[in-house]
DNA sequence: TATAATGGTTACTTTTAGTAACTTGATTTA
DNA sequence: TAAATCAAGTTACTAAAAGTAACCATTATA
């Protein structure tokens, strides 16, 4: 349950090395998008994931199909169309970030309350 | 169940505003740590998250008390004793921390391996 | 008398994130 | 016919975040 804390550590934690590139604010909101809309081309994600940039997005689409969540799948077409979506393995991610989005937007107003009575 | 994700957006977004701040690399290790130990004195808890330093541990402790994940005692001793622990808020994030992070260690090695051959 | 431990803070450097302009090639609009 | 548009990004630059290392006061230990 805890095994991934094994004080034996220092080898390899799949916490930093794997679960942090996934788990960041906006691979988290690209992978709903995508389990959302089931496909989307590049700018058409960029303008459901608002207020990211093409770098950013361009960066984190690049690691996500790196680590296997995430599939690109280029048409020869002019202009050119760029279709990306989730694997097998993405869907199944998505299903536990489901979870926890699910569980976290439930208490977001009690975190927005405490935050907001704590300064005093 | 994709609610979060509603195109009528920009205004409050939970994954933007609230899980980003308690779901990087920092704050799950924390979060699982305190979750192990139950309670763990500042410099305790940096040994445990290893290579994290004074300066990350101590902000990112601010933003989990602030948010009600994490509670912070003073013991006016000398030299003085600082305790952190999880709250009961805590430890149910705590719960689903552990959900998805037994998942991704589950893992680990597929992604680690579809990376290594992904570059080819 | 020097060292280490307590729980951090401060100043500085490096890495990451974000901004905005630009690319290539073809098609639509005025 | 010339200008603007769209596709999917890239590039150069700036701002913000993370990481490094020294330091603070107090007290016990060697």
């Amino acid at each position: 349950m805890f095994g991934h804390l094994d004080p034996k550590k220092e080898t390899h934690c799949p916490i930093r090395d794997v679960m942090a590139l996934a788990s960041d604010k906006w691979s988290i909101l690209i992978v709903l998008y995508l389990g959302y809309y089931r496909t989307l081309r590049f700018n058409r994600l960029r303008r459901k994931v608002y207020d990211i940039s093409n770098k950013v997005l361009s960066e984190r689409l690049k690691t996500l199909e790196r680590d296997g969540y995430v599939s690109r799948t280029m048409y020869a077409e002019v202009p050119i169309r760029v279709e990306y979506a989730l694997t097998d393995f993405g869907h199944a991610y998505l299903e536990k970030l489901l979870d926890l989005t699910e569980w976290i937007t439930q208490y977001s107003d009690t975190i927005m309350a405490h935050r907001k009575s704590f300064g005093k």
